[in-house]
DNA sequence: CTTTTTAATTTAAACGTTTAAAATAAAAAA
DNA sequence: TTTTTTATTTTAAACGTTTAAATTAAAAAG
């Protein structure tokens, strides 16, 4: 580590330390030649600043403590890659908070990010285990923005993906091609979602009937056999999509001859040809950097609002007309 | 952001604040009595350290920072994931350097680190546009540590995948289920490896013949086509694989009954039912973590040496039997 | 050549800690 | 009681900056 300071500048030169400290930061005050030599001196010296240094003294870090659960989820890699980009583009580095999503790890990465004194804190889910305590930090002067998931209630500003369009962007999608029986679900999670109100505002407004919904496999072979046989299917995810689409290929139904299916959020593997899913893309990159800006514009004292990001139908070869 | 210092708690018990510094690790020079009083101000006060102020006086910044190109491959995302559990297991920060893979962003992200003073820099990998700057800052005192690809020669002590392993343990699974032409390639892109020696090494070892190489569907066609067609294959690396299997399909082939395949890295997508490919999969959890503790006992001062990884074959269905 | 104005530089305090060294208080020994 | 030893606390300097205020030097005005 360089051990040059000011004071090794100003000695060299001959000056005093506060000319220097002025000087590097083209001060108008200090004499157009004396910042020239100071300017060069430091060159000579590969000075660095100390920004520990400057931290201290100016109150301001400049970095921001970003929490994220658990990286190896595409999802949240691209989150941190466009919160990370916003936020270098903006001169802030990232602390990065990596928890295993209990209380325990987010308390410790938390009680960091203040000690450090982070300007804010950017996080990519807000869960119960750790509202309470970043909301105490958010009102005690250290911003704090959530992006993407969001369980309840909260005073913190968030900008997150707009399930309930995105909703109804599939079932609007699949009425457009003709389909009139739509189902909604997944096969192992009991799980009611603001994506499903976004589907039934649709049917309404469509005239399809409301989407009828299923948590397994048995259901979706109860609906599969009954009249009311769907010709299109909403899957609660990507992943969800997959596993449904396995369990179709034993029953021997081809998507999209015998059925069509779509479902959210745009991972990888669905654009692969053995898959070539139709779905709702989750504009993660959108979200990291709202959420960044949103970030920085409440670091700074600007107002800010929550956010909607709208995502994106991406239609592929699992969707066909009726 | 907490205001209360040293100071406030200090004027609140009508002591000095060095007591109140030595009162809070607990040095047994101050009284238990008045350690005990000055813990139940602290904590009525809300007290939080300020790191910068302790870093600045100690010198030591309890951070790392952190180099990738691209969070979105799981490759890195994973190295990181480890990386990160390592670092804070031990009390160390990461400081997140995200780079479009371009001199300017890396040269600005390591001006940043080293600003802010980091104890260490960690890299996932080192590529000409950033050896010169990395081998500067190691030399000058700041400890660098390599993981994973390493394109060349340096001076920074790495952990990286030990590709030759990984190519000897490709042929012998292949040798030992009787397979005699094996192939290895990839279609689009021209890359020799350490991988492919480790291949013909072991293919010395076990008495297979030397696998033929292909870079392109051309080249394939042809192997196909001549009098040693292969009846096993070893791609690059699985997506690779997955594309070789495109091609495969579209030729009529099929795996693993006209001929098997396996490739390297254990990407999710090859283990999902469509594919079921075999695959000698990297460890990164196990390099990240490696790669994090080397960094560690370079910054404590111990004396390190470089570690390669050996990778682990995954058998599953592409791999059959002659 | 003073005096005033302006330009350039320096002094000194502050940011919030740590930690030797000095000072004081309390206890033990003489 | 006085002296020595030990326990406890305080002083003060340092870490590397920033910046208001004071000082000094130079230029302009009288």
């Amino acid at each position: 580590m360089s051990k040059v300071t000011l004071k090794d500048i100003a000695r060299d030169l001959n000056i005093s330390y506060a000319t220097v400290s002025f000087a590097l930061k083209d001060d108008p005050r200090i004499a157009a030649k004396t910042r020239a030599l100071v300017h060069k001196a430091a060159k000579k010296h590969n000075y660095i600043p100390n920004h520990l240094a400057q931290a201290l003294q100016s109150r301001k870090s400049m970095m921001v403590g970003c929490l994220v659960a658990d990286l190896t989820t595409s999802y949240v890699s691209e989150l941190l890659q466009s919160i990370g980009e916003t936020a270098s583009a903006n001169n802030y580095s990232i602390l990065l908070g990596l928890v295993k999503n209990s209380e325990q790890y987010i308390d410790a990465q938390l009680k960091a990010f203040c000690e450090k004194r982070v300007d804010g804190i950017i996080t990519s889910w807000l869960v119960p285990s750790c509202r309470n305590r970043l909301s105490e930090i958010n009102s005690s002067g250290t911003p704090v923005v959530v992006c993407s998931s969001l369980c309840f209630e909260s005073d913190i500003p968030f900008v997150i993906n707009d399930d309930l369009e995105g909703g109804k962007i599939a079932v609007r999608h699949l009425a457009a091609l003709g389909h009139k029986k739509i189902s909604y679900g997944c096969l192992n999670r009991k799980y009611e979602t603001v994506r499903y109100d976004g589907c039934c505002r649709a049917a309404e407004e469509t005239g399809t009937g409301k989407p009828a919904l299923f948590n397994s496999e048995a259901e979706l072979i109860r609906l599969l056999e009954s009249e009311d046989c769907p010709t299109g299917i909403i899957a609660f995810s990507d992943y969800d999509a997959i596993a449904i689409k396995h369990f179709l290929d034993k029953k021997g139904l081809k998507i999209p001859d015998d059925i069509s299916m779509l479902g959210f959020d745009d991972v990888w593997a669905i654009s692969q040809p053995e898959y070539d899913f139709s779905t709702i893309a989750i504009k993660r990159g959108e979200i990291g950097r709202q959420a960044m800006e949103m970030l920085l514009d409440r670091i700074n004292g600007r107002k800010v609002e929550n956010r909607l990001i709208k995502p994106e139908l991406i239609v592929r070869g699992s969707t066909a007309p009726v």
